[in-house]
RNA sequence: CGGGGCGUAGCGCAGUUGGCUAGCGCGCAGCGUUCGGGACGCUGAGGUCGGGGGUUCAAGUCCCCCCGCCCCGACCA
């Protein structure tokens, strides 16, 4: 008890003040840190190396639903940009306009992308002619810049980065499909590789992407009770088709415009793994994309030193040629307990400790994380033990943070007590709702809470309530939450 | 962009009614002893006090402007 009081010194705890617990273990873990530009970060190589595993893991997945990799450029021509009527207002006050080259003002200003979807269906335009020509299925890896008055550390940053999915295809049916089998690729992603349940449905006009038909979200909740839009999936319909003039002439000798789809994920999901799993200690990375699965810390004494010191080596060898993410941390001037709780700050799921009690009995100590449960584990059984130590870690993770979702998400029928429960105890409220945008902004004004999604099947079924707000008859069930 | 708070060494802070060479803890560097939950001793380095301007014999301290960060609102991934 002592020594935790005394670990906690370096960081603000999560339960006394949330905002600065996020920014400390954000900064403590080396995860990103400010830079002298407003709202830009510096992703450091700890940070980065999980992006990377989050980046890599989900590009697999986009990969095997058929969609390749292309790069388009960063700046967008402001005649360009202003194509799209409802588009061009949605990201106006939010672009960074590029006027000049060397001295000399440009002609026509370039905005940096704030998406892609200006740049990318221009260029469509040129490429698709035929039915033959469809579907293009089409991703990219990019940084993004939105000029937003308000910042924080990789939840909303000026400059992003993220994937973007641009697709074209010959009815307005395969593109629906196209977009939900995205949510659902994203849904699965966050569940299987972050260990992060996610509640999916449709925006509302008023949240819907500007210029979209249709705009689905996944919403994770945070440990603060509050919710994170962690990734979104668009059925543009053929506004921009229209607009850009993405024609092809279809087998029946007919020319007609394509039907698109736009869906993306950026560096903020990176903010939903610490707030979701992050405790007093700081990290906890899911074990499928935590940087370092397992750390290795030599316990020294006096002579042994040249035993352990090799120990420790030979064994993070044999992990890593079997496939694990291992490091040692052999440095002499910190303690154990030291690097302990360093390790523990940083979220790695599993540490292994190797001393001169375990060199005799050719074992080794392996603690995880998540329970600081310690197990002595003979030394030729290390590798099968960090599969099942691994894949526990990462089911024990989801399963937490299901049953959080689960006991933060409550379904009220009543107005005065969703108020106070949005203000005492936030998370989800699933509550009948008449459909009107009036209502809608009134419980926003009135509650700061928002409707995150129109959730799928039985689930939307008001089952002849009343809206919680007008009293008239309910449209829908539907997801409240304040948000990020 | 409005309201509030903060800005002194890498981090956390102290600095009195304006007054000597701006301190303390941690961290950092060197040497030695240590090491199973943030070890210790000795020595040492490190500061345009966020930036600019003003008041004053004298500014970290008072005044004005600007910048950045945090929180709460309006806008968004």
């Amino acid at each position: 008890m002592a020594e935790e009081k005394e670990f906690v010194k370096e960081l603000t705890s999560k339960s006394v003040d949330f905002s600065q617990w996020y920014v400390d273990v954000v900064r403590k873990a080396e995860l990103a840190d400010y830079t002298t530009i407003k709202g830009c970060m510096v992703i450091k190589p700890y940070g980065f190396a999980l992006w990377e595993n989050m980046r890599d893991a989900l590009d697999r997945r986009i990969k095997a639903t058929g969609h390749k990799n292309a790069y388009f450029p960063l700046f967008v021509p402001e005649s360009l940009l202003r194509k799209e009527a409802e588009h061009v207002e949605g990201f106006a006050p939010e672009v960074a306009w590029v006027t000049h080259g060397g001295d000399d003002k440009l002609e026509e200003r370039l905005a940096i992308r704030p998406t892609s979807e200006a740049v990318i269906c221009s260029i469509y335009a040129k490429w698709i002619h035929s039915y033959r020509d469809l579907p293009v299925l089409i991703n990219q890896w990019a940084n993004v810049v939105r000029w937003e008055k308000v910042t924080r550390l990789f939840l909303r940053t000026t400059e992003f980065l993220w994937q973007e999915g641009h697709t074209c295809h010959r009815t307005e049916q395969e593109a629906e499909e196209e977009t939900l089998k995205m949510l659902e690729v994203y849904r699965e992603y966050m569940e299987t590789e972050l260990a992060l349940p996610t509640v999916v449905g449709l925006k509302t006009e008023s949240e819907k992407f500007a210029g979209a038909l249709r705009t689905y979200t996944l919403e994770a909740l945070m440990g603060d009770g509050k919710a994170l839009q962690s990734g979104t999936s668009h059925n543009l319909g053929q506004h921009f088709a229209r607009v850009f003039d993405i024609k092809y002439l279809d087998e029946d000798q007919q020319e007609k415009y394509v039907w698109q789809t736009s869906w993306g994920v950026s560096t903020r999901v990176v903010g939903a793994i610490i707030m979701a799993h992050g405790d007093d200690y700081g990290l906890q990375l899911p074990p499928r994309v935590a940087p370092i699965q397992a750390i290795i810390i030599p316990i020294f004494f006096g002579e042994g030193k040249e035993v352990i010191r090799n120990k420790c080596t030979e064994v993070e060898e044999k992990l890593r040629q079997a496939g694990y993410r291992v490091e040692s941390d052999l440095r002499e001037v910190y303690t154990p307990g030291w690097k302990f709780n360093l390790w523990e700050l940083k979220g790695v799921p599993l540490r292994i400790e190797i001393g001169p009690r375990d060199i005799k009995q050719n074992r080794v100590v392996v603690v995880r994380r998540d329970t600081r449960e310690k197990l002595s584990v003979p030394e030729d059984e290390i590798t099968e033990k960090l599969q099942v130590l691994l894949t526990d870690y990462q089911n024990a993770l989801l399963k937490r943070a299901q049953t959080f979702l689960r006991e933060n998400t409550r379904s009220i029928d009543d107005y005065a007590e969703f108020k106070s429960i949005i203000e005492e105890k936030r998370g989800f409220i699933v509550s009948p709702w008449c459909g009107s945008a009036e209502c809608e902004s009134a419980i926003k004004e009135e509650t700061k809470a928002t409707i995150r999604c129109i959730p799928f099947g039985d689930e939307q079924d008001p089952q002849g309530k009343q809206c919680i707000r007008c009293s008239k008859p309910a449209k829908w069930r539907v997801y409240f939450a304040r948000a990020y």
